[in-house]
RNA sequence: GAUUCCGUAGCUCAGCUGGUAGAGCAAUACACUUUUAAUGUAUGGGCCCUGGGUUCGAAUCCCAGCGGAAUCACCA
């Protein structure tokens, strides 16, 4: 048995593997395995010399000659278990200890352990081993942390990218990574609960969409075929759960996962998911109360206090929140009155502090420059932030008091939006002007302005009463909640760039040649890369059909001209 | 997109102004019946990210590429 492409340990486990097999062992047994006890279960209720089942991975082995200690890590957390060889193995043939445990099973195997719980000595509580069973043979060796006396972590599991890459992996040694994901689904089921309290419905709504409504950002296209159209994955599902309200629910929430076509960095993936929800008969003071009520109840839910440590910055989600209009918030920060200026007057005094403005922006999106400027920063703790221009929420209704403004707020937290909720624009031929402005942006050249989707206008001229709609990034949420700085250590399998995207392609020594000149020139006369080689025509023909066979160069006709060029990733 | 830093054993990392590749853990073998970062003794394990260049000689210096991280920019 020969397995070149292997490391020296794997090459043993599979031996270890074939071992077993030989012992009659199925390293892969089918049969259920009658669990009965939990780790975490059995220290917290010592019960001496109670008989109990587990399974789980064995993460480490002290072996003592005739005696060793073993530790086993099920779902709850690990336990420390103890092996006697001649309890065993009560018979004379001692083969199930000296070679199956101390030899053939290796750090990683899921095993099932049967015995007894007691005390050590040093009086840690185990389980002392009568019958224990393999589960599932581990062909690849985990990277294990050691913890010493002094509590210091030692060979931590700590790459970023291969934690990203192998999260089964940063699972299974990193418990404060299981830690976080078992808070995020607690959060969503807080919220669950909160929203089903009131009786609210949770729905689903289309992902694959005709037109990317709902926000404003660029989206991932796709193609459907038996209607050869194009479809968009959602950008956010706020027009669909509105025509849900015009149908008749009073109230309707969707956790919704977004795709949006942009940047990556901590904040931002790919993909992500919003909460949105949707009640009739309410205006937007109406869900600021219900807001704060909302995430003091989830701060509670996920960590059992509202005090959340994000960095520096410790943040108490006990409601009320602070209120500041956008208005105020700008005079406070930059002394400067937004009142009635008109767009000239707003680009120069962006201009003015030092912020980079351009003539593609409006009215809209300069206020927002200056705010997200020079105000947004300065939030640490829970704040709202209200009426904002008009020019900037396409979708919400025009301020009772003010018609340059709209009755819309964002939840500001450690100086980003956390949420964003509107009154709900509801009347259509209002809805339809705005949509009309934002296709005159996109004309002035913002990429970013929303598209016309006609259903949805129809939907709003049958009658929609009024509503309050709020978004809450649930990433970002519990981001601050789990005091995790980035995005990517709040999803499981965040973004990342394929493995490998080199091309892996074994090029004789000719071909190399021929790909190196390619590379340096880019782009050269067929006839004149054949010239550079004294190579037969055989050669050189198979030599430059393996290099476009594999997408490494490619010959193309110009004119009379033939060109090769290199492909580039 | 810009800048900075990083890529060495299965894991965590060291390797100075260029001179035969190192440690701890993990692995293998032996000893050891209540240990706990178990211990003791011995052994094996490397395309030093890839490709060029400089040099008598490159893990080390230079260039390019690939991959990653951080900061900034962009992004409701």
């Amino acid at each position: 048995m020969s397995h070149p492409e292997l490391s020296e340990q794997e090459i043993q486990r599979r031996e270890s593997l074939h071992k077993l097999r030989e012992l009659g062992i199925d390293p892969y047994p089918a049969a259920l395995y009658p669990v009965d006890a939990f780790a975490a279960e059995i220290k917290e209720k010592f019960e001496d010399g109670k008989q109990v089942c587990l399974a789980g991975r064995m993460l480490s082995q002290r072996i003592m000659g005739k005696a060793s200690f073993a530790e086993i890590q099920d779902a709850s957390g690990r336990i420390q278990v103890y092996f006697n060889r001649d309890e065993i193995c009560p018979d004379e043939d001692k083969t199930l200890y000296n070679e199956v445990f101390k030899k053939l099973l290796d750090l990683g195997d899921f095993i099932g352990i049967k015995g007894q719980v007691f005390k050590t000595q040093v009086g840690e509580i185990s389980v002392n081993v009568t019958e224990f069973t393999l589960l599932s043979k581990s062909l690849r060796p985990l990277p294990l942390p050691k913890t010493d006396a002094a509590g210091v972590v030692h060979d931590a599991f700590t790459d970023p990218e291969l934690r990203y890459r192998q999260r089964y992996v940063d699972l299974v040694v990193n418990r404060q990574v299981k830690d976080v994901f078992i808070k995020r689904t607690r959060l969503f089921n807080a919220m669950r609960e909160f929203f089903n309290r009131e009786g609210y419905m949770e729905v689903e709504t289309p992902i694959l969409q005709a037109i990317p409504g709902g926000a404003s950002a660029r989206p991932f296209i796709t193609h459907h075929n038996a209607l050869d159209i194009p479809l968009y994955m959602r950008i956010a599902n706020e027009l669909y759960l509105k025509r849900l309200i015009v149908g008749g629910f009073d109230g309707v929430y969707e956790f919704s996962k977004n795709f949006r076509n942009e940047g990556m960095d901590r904040t931002h993936n790919p993909e992500f998911t919003a909460m949105e929800i949707y009640v009739a008969y309410k205006d937007y003071n109406w869900m600021m109360d219900f807001t704060e009520q909302l995430l003091e109840h989830c701060a509670l839910a996920v960590n059992g206090t509202t005090i959340a440590q994000f960095g520096e910055h410790t943040i108490d989600f006990k409601a009320p929140y602070k209120r500041v209009t956008m208005r105020q918030s700008i005079i406070d920060f930059t002394g400067f009155d937004i009142k009635g200026k008109s767009e000239e007057e707003l680009r120069a005094a962006a201009k003015s502090m030092g912020l980079e403005v351009d003539e593609t922006m409006g009215t809209g999106k300069l206020i927002d420059e200056i705010f997200g400027g020079k105000c947004e920063g300065n939030y640490i703790q829970p704040t709202f932030i209200t009426d904002y221009p008009k020019e900037m929420s396409p979708l919400c209704k025009v301020h009772r008091d003010d018609p340059t403004l709209t009755e819309r707020f964002e939840l500001m937290v450690c100086g980003k939006e956390v949420a964003n909720a509107y009154s709900e624009l509801n009347d259509p031929i209002d809805q339809r002007e705005r949509f009309e402005e934002q296709l005159k942006l996109q004309e002035r050249g913002d990429d970013e302005a929303m598209f016309i989707d006609q259903d949805f206008l129809r939907s709003l001229e049958y009658g929609m009463p009024p509503t309050s709609g709020l978004g809450i990034g649930m990433d970002r949420l519990i981001m601050y909640l789990t005091n995790n700085p980035s995005i990517q250590e709040v999803l499981f399998f965040p973004q990342m760039r394929p493995e490998k995207s080199a091309p892996k392609v074994v090029l004789n020594d000719t071909e190399k040649e021929i790909y190196q000149k390619i590379q340096a020139e880019k782009q050269l006369l067929l006839g004149e890369l054949r010239a550079a080689f004294e190579i037969s025509n055989k050669l050189w023909d198979t030599s430059i059909k393996t290099l476009t066979k594999n997408n490494l160069v490619s010959v193309f006709k110009d004119g009379e001209l033939l060109l090769v060029k290199l492909i580039e990733e």
